[in-house]
RNA sequence: GCGGAUAUGGCGGAAUGGCAGACGCAGCAGACUCAAAAUCUGCCGGGGCGACCCGUGUGGGUUCAAGUCCCACUAUCCGCACCA
């Protein structure tokens, strides 16, 4: 028999498979259906990396096993292919990111294509296309419409050597990452989407879904609702109230001090009135250099100044109290200004601490003057007035009762989630379908006039005043206003590549449609996705603004469902042979196309879901591949031992059934390692079994085709098996099959196991307790010692307590 | 800082509270070979001649029984809103 060779093999089955139109999708809306979806990647100019094959792989098992189980499979692949690394690929090699990209995506596919994935290729989809961005536009004029898009004045990071507005990723320790010169925030007026408007949706609908726990925790951390009070502080001598968010409106009686951040409109408005201005000003200058992630640090060096002049009133006691700048207070979230309460919050003792001010007690359970008390569970209220005696959730409740009786404050829920800044400087990205009238203000370009396209420019460089490069392409630039017909200018901002992948998994449904961004049909009979797959990277960002869009989308009538994914889980990363993440300057990147061509795809395939727990990561091991090599030249040369009688009859069925039990549940819960296994322990009998029937070997082909598809299909085949394996039903396992004859059950003595004894496995009671007093060794110890209790857990362990 | 996760042989990892180390890699020994590779067979956590003893990051606890449950630590990794 000729040895396994894998390259011509694959090369045959790919092209059979594409000829026969095998994983076409079906449209066929009365069938059971199965929509299966991995994040779609972004087309670097690396090429494919080891990491992209384990969750394709992974998904591409569940579709093949779906498939033979009878459902009609939505798998697709496409590309989000705008975004800064083509962008600056092209700045600095002269080429249009069109080009670049299509370079990128030609390769990405051709190494995809070499994988064997059972993508529906009639439906890829590419973010960067017309007819995709289209819809992308679409929905944004829709958001527009509805006041869920508006311009804001925000930050950015600005390059004071380049001129240009950075990623936070290019910031690197608040210098530029190519040219290393101070990076500063500089307030540019953007578009924004107004995600918090469904903060509460995102959190609650949550219920309503499967996604691993984790993935759920991690939504809700980022939305982070918490429900506190608004209290007005008036300013001593003026007519003017401070307003501060809290969470622990019960410990009122605890502030000493008031904290505004720099930026606080405040400094501007009572100029006159501080005394120290210029340093409150300087100090505002140097915290503009640092990130809020830089500045919300518990920095063991708290920064600060008084502000000299302007003092607050506490509302409870009227006491008098100083006002704080410190950019630990953060203008993007609450109200931008804070009550101090240093005995009971860790920030505002450290700052305390710090600068000498008064720390007062005011829930008991801790000590104040060694660290914050901070336990809401347990604590009583003490030196608080009318609060003293209550606990913490009672002087919650009572307090803001009496805020919104005195009119000084109310109860109020807060989200740590901001709006979406949604404008990017950029040229490579969809363009804002917007124009700017000087008597309309910002009207929207009318629906029939989508795609509004990306213009070719010679330079994508962003210009030196922080405008995109499409601002100087005045061509396109000045037009006309759709409203009044007047001179208007249009947007010169481009989206962020978040919005492409937003919704791309409706596109899918139907993607070549004209008139919708897919049909009423499709997207009632594909959605919600039953399965989604994607990086933990992602389960925080990407997957909020998709179910935002979502919503937002089903509010409007046009997807049927609450929610766009029923199920959504997380695979591991796939480290470097060192551990460390892969990456070029590591020097420890593997190719998959280098495995393809040393080992076969079938192997990289089982390798990948071999190599350790889906959802953890996992490091790259070399001669780990080969060891999944030599796993599949076994399962070849189980051809040479076929007749028509198994070596040994009863254990083997046994185990076939064990077998198939057990990867059919392990490939559900993504535990492809230990299926794998059990597929080799099988391999392993059937070759101590000596000889094996066709149908024994059938059950184990299709078991492991979807992981290895084109080696069994080529068995299959030459077995003479009929038809394709990949048109096969998956095999039912018989409960009552999978139970051995005679089982061995462990015997213990005061929990040590001392050996074990074998029995039929219906064997009653008292027969196991039996044979396990009459092992030699268990024998001996309870002729000298006294049985105190004895437990039999049925088919697995005897222990004996005896003293 | 905030949030999430992980820790088991030389390595990747397995184990509904019930025989720790399945399966694989590496290693060792043997068979085949002039030889090597490949393949096949056996061994393979540590200590001890042995009966046995020790062993799942650390320290406590619950239980007849703990890698698994509880409490307190330690270390490492990932994300943090303009990377995707």
């Amino acid at each position: 028999m000729e040895m396994y060779n894998p390259k011509p093999i694959e090369k045959k089955w790919q092209k059979t498979w594409t000829d026969e139109k095998a994983f076409h999708t079906g449209t066929d809306y009365t069938k059971k259906k199965f929509y299966a979806l991995v994040e779609f990647p972004y087309p670097s100019g690396q090429g494919l990396h080891v990491g992209h094959p384990r969750p394709y792989t992974a998904l591409d098992i569940i579709a093949r096993k779906r498939r033979m189980q009878g459902y009609n499979v939505l798998y697709p692949m496409g590309w989000d292919a705008f975004g800064l690394p083509t962008e600056n690929y092209a700045i600095k090699n002269h080429i249009h990111p069109k080009i670049v990209t299509k370079n990128n995506v030609a390769r990405f596919k051709g190494q995809l294509s070499d994988l064997g994935y059972s993508f529906d290729w009639d439906r890829e989809v590419n973010t960067t296309d017309p007819e995709y961005y289209k819809w992308t536009q679409w929905i944004f004029l829709k958001l527009f419409k509805k006041g869920l898009a508006y311009k804001s004045e925000m930050p950015i990071n600005w390059c004071t050597g380049c001129k240009v507005g950075l990623a936070n990723e290019e910031v690197v320790n608040g210098v530029c990452e190519r040219c290393g010169s101070p990076v500063v925030r500089k307030v540019k007026s953007q578009w924004m989407l107004k995600i918090t408007a469904y903060a509460d949706r995102l959190i609650d609908d949550l219920d309503l879904v499967d996604y691993i726990e984790k993935v759920k925790v991690s939504q809700k951390n980022w939305i982070g609702r918490s429900t506190g009070a608004e209290v007005d502080f008036s300013i001593a001598g003026t007519d003017d109230v401070l307003t501060v968010y809290t969470t622990r409106p019960d410990t009122l009686f605890g502030v000493t001090y008031m904290v505004i951040s720099p930026e606080h409109p405040y400094i501007e408005k009572y100029k006159d009135k501080i005394e120290n201005y210029d340093e409150v000003i300087a100090y505002r200058e140097e915290a503009a250099k640092k990130s809020d992630f830089e500045r919300s640090e518990l920095a063991k060096d708290k920064t600060g100044v008084e502000i000299k002049g302007l003092r607050a009133i506490d509302p409870v006691n009227g006491k008098e109290i100083p006002i704080w700048t410190s950019d630990y207070v953060l203008m993007s979230y609450g109200t931008g200004a804070i009550m101090a309460v240093p005995g009971h919050d860790d920030r505002d003792w450290e700052f305390a601490k710090k600068f000498g001010l008064p720390i007062i007690e005011v829930v008991a359970g801790g000590n104040v003057e060694e660290a914050a008390f901070t336990d809401v569970a347990t604590g009583t209220l003490v030196n608080s007035g009318f609060l003293t005696g209550l606990e913490v959730a009672d002087a919650k409740k009572k307090i803001t009762e009496w805020l919104e009786e005195k009119g000084i404050g109310h109860s109020k829920t807060n989200f740590k989630l901001r709006d979406w800044v949604f404008s990017r400087q950029r040229y490579w990205g969809e363009p804002i379908p917007i124009v700017k009238c000087d008597k309309c203000g910002f009207v929207p370009i009318p629906e029939e006039e989508l795609p509004l396209t990306l213009p070719d420019v010679d330079s994508y460089m962003p210009t030196d005043n922080g405008e995109s490069p499409l601002a100087a392409m005045t061509d396109w630039v000045n037009t006309t206003c759709p409203c009044c017909g007047g001179p208007a200018k249009r947007e010169t901002d481009t989206m962020p590549q978040w919005a492409g992948s937003s919704w791309y998994y409706l596109r899918y449904t139907d993607p070549h449609n004209t008139e919708a961004l897919a049909s009423k049909e499709a997207l009632k009979y594909w959605l919600p996705v039953d399965w989604y797959n994607g990086g933990m990277e992602h389960t925080t960002l990407h997957l909020l603004y998709s179910r935002f869009w979502h919503k937002f989308l089903y509010d409007e009538g046009v997807v049927p469902t609450k929610e766009p994914y029923q199920k959504r889980t997380s695979h591991g990363m796939i480290l470097g042979e060192n551990g460390e993440k892969m990456s070029k300057s590591r020097g420890n990147v593997v190719n998959p196309d280098d495995i393809v061509n040393e080992f076969g795809a079938d192997t990289l395939r089982t390798y990948e879901m071999f190599i350790g727990a889906f959802e953890l990561s996992a490091a790259w091991s070399q001669e780990g591949v080969k060891g999944c090599r030599r796993f599949l030249d076994r399962v070849w040369k189980l051809q040479e031992i076929v007749s028509d009688a198994r070596g040994y009859s009863k254990e083997l069925e046994t185990k076939i059934h064990q077998t198939i039990k057990k990867v059919s549940s392990d490939f559900e819960a993504l535990k492809f390692n230990t299926a794998i296994a059990a597929m080799m322990t099988l391999v392993n009998e059937f070759y101590k079994a000596g000889s094996i029937t066709k149908d024994d070997f059938a059950t184990l082909l299709i078991l492991l085709n979807p992981v290895a598809p084109h080696i069994t299909e080529e068995i299959w085949e030459k077995l003479g098996m009929g038809g394709r394996l990949y048109a096969q039903k998956w095999p039912e396992h018989d409960e009552a099959k999978t139970v051995e004859d005679t089982i061995e059950i462990a015997v213990q003595i005061n929990g040590k196991v001392k050996g074990t004894v074998k029995v039929a496995n219906d064997a009653a009671d008292d027969v196991v307790k039996a044979a396990a007093h009459e092992l030699p060794n268990v024998a001996a110890i309870l002729a000298e010692h006294t049985v105190v209790k004895e437990i039999y857990v049925k088919g697995r362990i005897v222990n004996i307590v005896v003293k």
